[in-house]
DNA sequence: ATATTGTTGTGATTTTTTTCACAGATTTCG
DNA sequence: CGAAATCTGTGAAAAAAATCACAACAATAT
């Protein structure tokens, strides 16, 4: 295989792709072009190819791309066949929000267990998942083989929370608490900084892109 | 002003040195150098200089950073002293949680809108808000002098919502929907796309890094 | 058949972002 | 005080990512 480092934006945006070429399928679209593709997505069409130039050529030159070929194409190489379990740590508004979104099954996500410290929630059931204790987590994460971890606990608890998932064998995290995580290097953690997200909308409202002090 | 162009990046880093500096300075740290501010944070020392090089000099060489002027810098720089009203759209599971959401008052945002469809839930209270109707809101928000609207609509409904925004003044939409909004380049719009989240976890989960058709 | 048009794949170029590296300033220590 | 250690600010270099630009090929029109 010649693997060729390819740019995690890259990846990012072929998520969008198959979105969008999932869309044209439903609408019985045959082919489409590079230029069509990032059209809606504000991407250049010589973006759009070298994205997909990286896992080889499936483009038919004067004619663009297949929709099911490139469809098909797509979920293989985003392992969208795949699935894993996943357990979130934290119920509160954020965490039972996360439960009742329903994306998880979509992504191939099996949402087993999840874990809170407040012994007036443990025991109790959260759209058909028991809430068990945190310090039980390590032993049942391993149990039930739980590969990604969501952290939605408040800032302070945060690193805790990390350290016991790695520990756990957790592989990957996805983490809302506005704190940065330090983790083993083969854990991938993605950062939902909702707080961040914020700050930066109201810098923008606030400086219309000119700075000053 | 010597307005050099400074990259998004680089904002989204200055949130991270004021929230460490703020920890700081609540452990009443006097000074802190750049290799310390960015240590915790995964970020090399020249990095650090380098964005915090872009506003102006405010280190002092030999010993560092003043703690509490590097603060106070930061905060002016990223205007946390103003504040606006913002908006949310969809009070669905995640638009509650939101709403329930108490950091939006630290980033200086009030919340004085919240808006849906269903009719059911138009006229009821959720976190000292009243639920208005949608086809309201374009009045309601420029009323309101509303700067920010957060989407939290299923996926087919965001653009329109986007619109309707967009429309009656709004300057920056944060969008929880799973969709790329098209709006006027002077609005400003960050995605909070959690399914990608997902599904990029997903991605590493089952490729660990190396790729195969 | 041949010309024309449309589109891919990719090397080259440009732009953006990060990292390096060091002069010059400050503090500390003997 | 003078030497050694610590840091910043920043130009230069490197790395990463986006964009350009064009040869090669396919489809369509004449």
């Amino acid at each position: 295989m010649p693997v060729k480092k390819i740019p995690e934006t890259t990846i990012s945006r072929l998520f969008l792709y198959l979105r969008k070429v999932t869309e044209l399928s439903k609408l019985s679209m045959k082919r489409v072009s590079s230029a069509e593709l990032g059209e809606s997505l504000n991407l250049g069409a010589a973006q759009v190819r070298k994205d997909l130039g990286y896992f080889g050529q499936f483009g038919v030159s004067g004619s663009g791309y297949v929709v099911t070929e490139l469809k098909e194409k797509l979920s293989k190489i985003l392992s969208k066949h795949k699935t894993f379990n996943v357990a979130i740590v934290g119920t509160g508004h954020l965490g039972s929000a996360l439960l009742a979104y329903s994306g998880f099954e979509k992504q191939g996500l099996n949402l087993v267990a999840a874990f809170d410290t407040d012994v007036n929630k443990i025991g109790k059931q959260l759209q058909g998942v028991e809430i068990e204790s945190v310090s039980d987590m390590k032993d049942i994460i391993k149990e039930k083989k739980i590969l990604l971890g969501i952290i939605a606990v408040p800032a302070k608890g945060a690193q805790d929370v990390a350290d016991i998932l790695t520990n756990a064998g957790v592989k990957c995290i996805l983490n809302f608490a506005p704190k940065h995580l330090n983790v083993p290097e083969e854990v991938k953690v993605r950062d939902v900084d909702l707080s961040r997200e914020l700050e930066m909308l109201s810098y923008f409202l606030g400086n219309g892109k000119k700075v000053k002090l």
